[in-house]
DNA sequence: ATACTATGTGTAACCGGTTACACATAGACA
DNA sequence: TGTCTATGTGTAACCGGTTACACATAGTAT
């Protein structure tokens, strides 16, 4: 590997006027550049960015840290962030946290030793003080950390009570909510989505909240569990994979989706065209959300201001055959 | 951020003597020593790495390279590599080449850059010279690009087989293939064990082979066209997306899976379950060989011999009711 | 003629680690 | 007593970029 001080010596320069030429800063007389330029090609020299990093305390990589890769939610949301750092010539260093904070805080310490310029993380756990003394940029994605850091999320409210009212305009009386876990914040505001909308329909005593963990197994049993001891028409879950675990439980107790009980999920991952039937959903743009984080992390690693701190993109009721009954909508 | 200059002040000692309780070499006086760590702590000193790694060439970091994470076969196996990776204490750079050699080049330059210790990838495009030229290691995975170079690969041919007799035993005689892009060795590999099966069945001039590009849409419409000129009771799909595109396929035209049209993928990814009916599949241990690419790189990296250049894992039939007719298996 | 500015280039310190080499001391052995 | 080895520590060069500062020249305004 050539130096920069190979292609010096071969163009009768100094270091300093082939930095100038690389970082096209400072005066250059013309001919010089065309000599740099040509030695350059001749040694075929690219510029070692550990030692500039090293100089200039930045490294042109981001971190990006998300619960887990293989929840299908995420993969579009990496490759949305990975395309647009991409174009700014930014890599991406991938992370899964598993949602522990310990291993959060793990990941946070090696990407700061490497220098990143920024992180993305998707979590809602860590206090405003501890990340403040990180002392880099960061942006939050999908769940609200603190007003002061800036986010890009969907509005999981409105999504929750569009999805409950379409329930209701389909028929469904006795609406279930299959709810995420409680330390996630968007699965909290989804469930209060659910409540008031149930209460604006004149439903609210008829709730009936079934605790999940964004996952499909333990939603489908504990769906099973459900449906021996209540009556239900309708169930709103948290996210697609539970929705999907939902849809196996009624079928296996030989009830029909959606004439006995229709299923709307949450998230709008491709899974939800793949069942039988399409399982309804409300569609998150995911891909326009990991555009955005990185984005807003890129203005800010670059002094740009911000337009504004927190984004909050909306979501769109997907209709599909989960919640097509008899002519209804 | 404190650096070795502080921590050696505060301790009363060089900066050699730090940079010997840090990597654990040469000789260091026990109570110096204390006082050293002392002073670390003190000071929350955490060693640099771009400096380390400007030094030493070497950057506890490697890239990965897939074609697509949003490919529901790669988060499994980057979720592998980061696991085994972040053990060693290397972290993870991800990229999206969407299968274009000029993208993957385009990376592995950037990576070199950054004096990444090694790369994985998943292609087979590229000529053994090139990569020679790059002068990093190197591990294939999932596609074998040449003798030379470590891969971890599946069974692709005995999983064709295995496939194509499966639909047979079940009471297939008229058995079709969807066929995964034709630039990709291992979607040639499921063909050829396919054809050599169907031959050693006994149906060799029974073929039918449906062009696939491993996407769900279109092969849908690849067997949507298929069923309207001619007439199968079984489909080995080159994958499971495009299984479950032929499982929509062949419900749209009104035919029972698997009781009219039996069908099997290929990958067992999650989504295999969430069908309904459950797709059978031939099943590579996507996690074991996302780390045992992990394993081999760091193998490399660090100058260990390897037990083998290219390990070939087993695949598994995995029956599931698109396949379980009449009673029969 | 003088002062000032724009242009052009080189020297060397610097970023924060690592390590070759020099040097010092103490105990062991002949 | 002299030599050898093991132990312990510091100085300074080095990795490969960037840039502050010095210096030189030419053109321009006064």
């Amino acid at each position: 590997m050539a130096t920069i001080r190979d292609v010096a010596k071969r163009a009768g320069v100094s270091v300093a006027t082939v930095s100038r030429v690389l970082n096209q800063n400072g005066y250059v007389n013309e001919e010089t550049e065309r000599r740099v330029r040509q030695a350059m090609k001749e040694l075929n020299y690219k510029p070692n960015e550990v030692a500039r990093a090293l100089f200039k305390k930045t490294s042109k990589t981001v971190g990006l840290i998300v619960p887990d890769i293989t929840n299908p939610f995420f993969p579009e949301l990496v490759r949305a962030v990975e395309d647009v750092m991409n174009i700014y010539d930014y890599t991406v260093i991938l992370c899964n946290s598993d949602e522990k904070v310990e291993k959060e805080r793990e990941y946070i310490e090696v990407l700061k030793q490497k220098y990143v310029d920024g992180v993305i993380l998707t979590t809602n756990q860590f206090a405003p003080e501890e990340v403040e003394e990180w002392d880099v940029p960061i942006v939050v994605l999908d769940r609200p950390l603190h007003e002061r850091y800036p986010s890009v999320v969907a509005d999981n409210y409105e999504g929750a009570r569009l999805a409950t009212r379409h329930l209701y305009e389909v028929g469904c009386r006795r609406i279930a909510h299959i709810q995420g876990p409680n330390h996630v914040v968007n699965a909290m505001e989804r469930f209060r989505g659910y409540q008031d909308e149930m209460r604006a329909l004149g439903l609210g005593d008829r709730q009936l909240v079934i605790q999940g963990n964004y996952q499909l197994k333990q939603a489908k049993e504990a769906v099973m569990a459900a449906l021996a001891e209540h009556d239900m028409d309708g169930i709103f879950a948290g996210n697609d994979a539970m929705a999907v675990g939902a849809l196996k439980a009624v079928q296996q107790c030989g009830l029909r989706v959606p004439d006995d009980i229709a299923i709307i999920g949450y998230d709008g991952i491709p899974l939800t065209e793949m069942t039988t039937p399409e399982l309804s959903t409300v569609s998150q743009p995911i891909y326009e959300m990991g555009a955005m984080a990185a984005r807003i992390l890129i203005k800010q690693i670059e002094g740009k201001p911000l337009e504004k701190l927190h984004y909050q993109l909306p979501v769109q009721l997907v209709v599909r055959q989960s919640t097509s009954r008899r002519g209804l909508t």
